[in-house]
DNA sequence: CCAGCTTGATGACGTCATGTCAACAGCGCT
DNA sequence: AGCGCTGTTGACATGACGTCATCAAGCTGG
């Protein structure tokens, strides 16, 4: 009579779930601002209850860093690839710069959604920070060998490398980050003006 | 009776209290994190009562535009001359970067959270981005009135403008926006060295 | 000098998002 | 057929926010 009727999806593995789950919030965070989205929010888009999400996720920042270990496995990947020590041709490595540029073009805007929810909790900011932190370390590194080989002129290696990738983050958010998207290929000129004229450009320049 | 007590403390003008907010803010914000900031901590720190904030203020983001026009008018006056497309000598030009760099050692901190607090509120984000903005474009053009002077090679200018500001920012707020701070003249001197070489540094470096 | 305005203190309240729980229902595997 | 897992509903406690009504007390103007 009264008894409530519960409607039931047919059956779902747990990790169908949490797929969609994680599908939900890589759409959102690609649509409106991080502060915006709540447990709500990722729920209704899912089609699922709101209590479900708690069988998969502890809270919002726990499902961030789930975010952060998709995209940011291949970040990585990228970005060891770029930071290469290996001795690298001009080409060679402008094609290697291409690669982080474009990155940003795909996933642009969900990094971007990141860096805002890092700030938002102290997990996310340790795991985003530590990102950030490693790229600056390869970069330092790479430069290091770069002058330890003769390549470069000898510079602040750490200061210069931290300064370098700020910069990188920091444009490409904003030109990839959101819309109004800037131009791929004036991004990548842009980027590799800068990298190549300051590591480049300081004896004969 | 057991009517209640109410101790009143001296009296005080509005102004005066609107200061001691607007002051514990400041000091708050270079303790912790942004998003650890609520009415009650600050007003704790003030020593009056949680209600009395909102007869000052709408809400924490209000507070913080209030924070942001204090600290932001200097920061403008020491763009605004740095970005000065007069025709400056190295020297000069090198002497306005680093009035810009003793600003981020004095308010470093502070601009570090409202950045941080820019991603809590959108009305704090509008003005914090605007300030951005302001920068980049002030760049761009004198970026492209030295161009014009033939100071420079052609390059695109609103790019790198946009560029050269977001390494400045990101740097910057990294180096000297929380504690371990990294030594200003090395700071000023990686900054230097990379707005100098991407700028002049291309046509024969 | 007093009346009224202003400012702050207290304590209570409604609201909203969070995170937790206790039933309950159906799918699938043993 | 029965048990376990997954999801649904609805309820609840919590904590921060923002608002209010009420009271105390300083300041100011008539």
């Amino acid at each position: 009579m009264s008894a409530p009727v519960h409607r039931t999806r047919p059956r779902q593995s747990p990790e169908q779930t949490r797929r969609q789950i994680v599908d939900a919030m890589l759409e959102l965070l690609r649509e409106q601002p991080f502060r915006e989205l709540g447990v709500e929010t990722v729920m209704t888009r899912t089609g699922h209850s709101r209590t479900v999400f708690y069988r998969h996720f502890d809270d919002i920042p726990s499902l961030v860093l789930a975010v952060i270990a998709e995209v940011g496995a291949e970040l990585v990947e990228v970005g060891a690839d770029w930071a290469a020590t290996g001795s690298a041709s001009p080409t060679e490595a402008h094609a290697r710069l291409a690669r982080f540029v474009d990155f940003y073009v795909r996933h642009g805007p969900v990094v971007r959604a990141i860096a805002q929810a890092a700030h938002h909790d102290a997990a996310v900011d340790a795991a985003y920070s530590a990102m950030v932190e490693g790229f600056i370390v390869m970069t330092t590194q790479a430069i290091q060998a770069r002058v330890a080989a003769g390549d470069l002129e000898p510079l602040d290696a750490p200061e210069v490398g931290r300064a370098l990738v700020r910069m990188l983050n920091g444009y490409l958010e904003d030109a990839l980050g959101s819309a109004p998207f800037t131009d791929p290929a004036r991004v990548l000129e842009t980027v590799w003006t800068i990298w190549t004229r300051t590591l480049y450009g300081g004896a004969t320049g």
